[in-house]
DNA sequence: CCCAACACTTAATCTACCTTAAGAAATCAG
DNA sequence: CTGATTTCTTAAGGTAGATTAAGTGTTGGG
């Protein structure tokens, strides 16, 4: 195992000794998940980060009407998580899957509080990161509180063209909160 | 000054020394806000983060039809700021007013990172207050997305009552994402 | 290589929510 | 206390986006 993507992911924003990467590196157990693979389940706990060093997952709600309203897409040296049953332990709202196959590193949260004990900077990464987090998932509910759908899309594919090109129109509009055929609609529109 | 209220919130999550606890209010500036009155002003750079000691804040989003969009607001002990604009110094998105005669207390960006170094626990505790702030917006994303106006109200009121009962039905309905008219009428029906 | 499943499109119809407008009720500044 | 401003309501008409349905690609497992 060579997390060296982790690492450089991890030393962005914090610095970490030799042995300190080792204990990360100790921690962080790598799995394949293959397209369509169930990496966390609605109902059972979060018990694990998960970093994404290959590949494509996304997380989902599933409503009433049984529809998956898609949360979060994650690639390329993204964290992944229902933070919220991570966090408090409860039965997870989300499903977390792969729409490729995938490489990532995970790490369990005794792993990370014990992390956060050894490797004080740990905390400091961990912060910034759920900083940027909660920044970002501001900045979509100002853009679905204020932009229409046609605005919101073209947003999309300027902020995450990764994304816009390896993920199906379904999941897009999903992720959108609108119809497949309504972003159809959309990008006829924009084409012509 | 006597911040008790703030060192309480603080310790819920991490145990400061008595030095320590000297230390942070020594770091804080008690804010009398009237009402109406702007703390931040988009276009500016945020450089403070704000303790709601007493009343009520909201913050803002203007957007080009120079509609009002409420992402969020702040009464007893909720931290408020841009975070945005705080993390990366780039001018503020949102605006951040008063909606009652208020009290705060601010803590400037400088001194959060003077804290960082002096109290390592305070990284936790604000990784804490991040993480907390990243599971709220995403649960608010997930129920812009998956469920209607009105059931969103009804949430809204079960989740926040103490918000219910002190702003005014026009604060709520921009918070909601739904015109005030339509907010009245979603009223009407359930009292029916 | 084939067929089954799925993704994407088009178009007609429908509905949740918006816009406009105007009156009634509440709040506020002087 | 009073006029002015703002909030809340009601109602008519309008639009962004949903639903349904059917047809046309694409994809992928056997």
């Amino acid at each position: 195992m060579q997390p060296a993507q982790i690492l450089d992911n991890i030393q962005k924003h914090i610095s970490v000794s030799q042995p300190e990467k080792e204990l990360i590196e100790s921690l962080l157990v790598l799995q394949r998940v293959p397209k369509k693979e169930v990496l966390l389940e609605t109902g059972k706990v979060a018990t694990e980060i998960h970093f994404v060093s290959e590949g494509v997952l996304r997380a989902y709600f599933t409503d009433r009407e049984g529809d998956q309203n898609i949360v979060m897409f994650a690639m390329n040296d993204w964290w992944i998580t229902d933070m919220y049953s991570f966090s408090t332990g409860n039965p997870a709202q989300l499903t977390i899957d792969a729409l490729e196959d995938s490489v990532v590193y995970s790490l369990s949260k005794t792993n990370l509080e014990f992390l956060f004990l050894k490797v004080p900077a740990f905390e400091r990464f961990f912060r910034i990161l759920m900083q940027n987090a909660y920044v970002r998932e501001q900045s979509r509910i100002i853009q679905n509180l204020s932009m229409p759908a046609e605005e919101r899309y073209r947003q999309f594919l300027t902020k995450y063209p990764q994304f816009a090109e390896r993920i199906t129109q379904k999941q897009i509009a999903s992720y959108l909160g609108i119809t497949p055929e309504f972003l159809s609609s959309l990008r006829k529109k924009s084409n012509a």
